[in-house]
DNA sequence: TATTGTTATACTCTATAACTATA
DNA sequence: TATAGTTATAGAGTATAACAATA
């Protein structure tokens, strides 16, 4: 049984990695830990309705959302694939007839997708079955807990959009404690 | 600019959707949003340390951490993979010459996995990076609202352990508002 | 010159099944 | 019979670079 206590690391943890804040990376380890427990069970179940990938499904996902056919680029933006990948996984799309593709009526670079016959129906089975994960993973937690939730994740992206922009900071060296001696840097003392 | 603001769904959601929950779909759409954001975020800064897959390099962390060789299945297990994916992974490692394979001692069917020389290295200079990554990210939340999130974390992974074991329930159908008039089931009413 | 999209290449990871050898 | 690991195969996604067409 795969333990679900909250994700912990050692108390020396701060001085091993000066610079570093142990409560930050608990929050990271149990952040990146629990979407992907949740990815896990929402594509164990999205595969018992269509077997389609994650990036094929939000693909239509994005299109039936929109409403009307998309430029390649623009469902590549909100994907965050490059434009070779979008290539790629319109093909595996439009090889299964779920996409089609069309001349883009007055910019003639561009070629709107569209949604084919029987997209339609699998964005409608799909969607409810990702509903109900969301709602049954959640269940224990109250109205208030989840906004709560909400808004910590939204201040995160805010910073990570922030970073993500600027070059990262030289990290401080590991201060090893442990077995083997932190290595002397010949030159240094 | 991406926008960082909370992902939230439209009013009507839980009409269009029965048994849905807007305040679960919202937390799990701001859930993987975040998740994936850091993790971008991370495996930027990692790629300017080493050019390892997060696979290849969470396999090293694993090995790191116990401190002594481990069986194959058992990194396998940590990592969420099946044996064949874990004998891909360790057979790229192996050829970057930062694993080795040896024989288990008393059982000839295991193989034990250990750190080749220089592997030390990339983990040492590896983890600075993440926790430093990490630091950065939770830098606008206090001590007390990263307490909060891990606690929430740690309930919605409680939860979803066990709707991993179980069959998913069947999801009432969407009921589409907009556009297209809602198919009649032949035979209902 | 910049944008849109495709092609080509090579690599990583995944899933599945068949297989060997052990226990 | 079950477990540990490998091999084989096929598919999906990634990154990168080069390229054509168009704006």
């Amino acid at each position: 049984m795969t333990d679900t206590s909250p994700i912990r690391v050692p108390p020396d943890f701060e001085r091993e990695f000066p610079g570093a804040s142990r409560s930050a990376s608990e929050s990271a380890a149990n952040l990146v830990r629990t979407a992907d427990a949740f990815l896990l069970e929402l594509d164990r179940r999205r595969r018992k309705t269509a077997d389609l990938s994650a990036s094929a499904f939000e693909t239509l996902a994005i299109l039936e959302g929109a409403g009307e056919p998309l430029a390649g680029h623009v469902i590549a933006e909100r994907l965050l694939v490059s434009s070779a990948s979008m290539t790629s996984i319109l093909d595996t799309l439009e090889r299964h007839g779920l996409v089609g593709r069309s001349a883009h009526p007055t910019d003639r670079r561009k070629v709107l997708i569209h949604l084919a016959d029987g997209a339609q129906d699998i964005v409608d089975r799909m969607l409810p079955v990702v509903h109900l994960a969301a709602a049954e993973a959640f269940a224990d937690l109250s109205e208030s807990d989840r906004e709560v939730l909400i808004l910590l994740l939204a201040r995160i992206r805010t910073r990570l959009a922030l970073l993500s922009s600027a070059t990262p900071r030289e990290p401080a060296p590991r201060r090893r404690s442990r077995r083997v001696p932190p290595k002397r840097n010949p030159g240094s003392r």
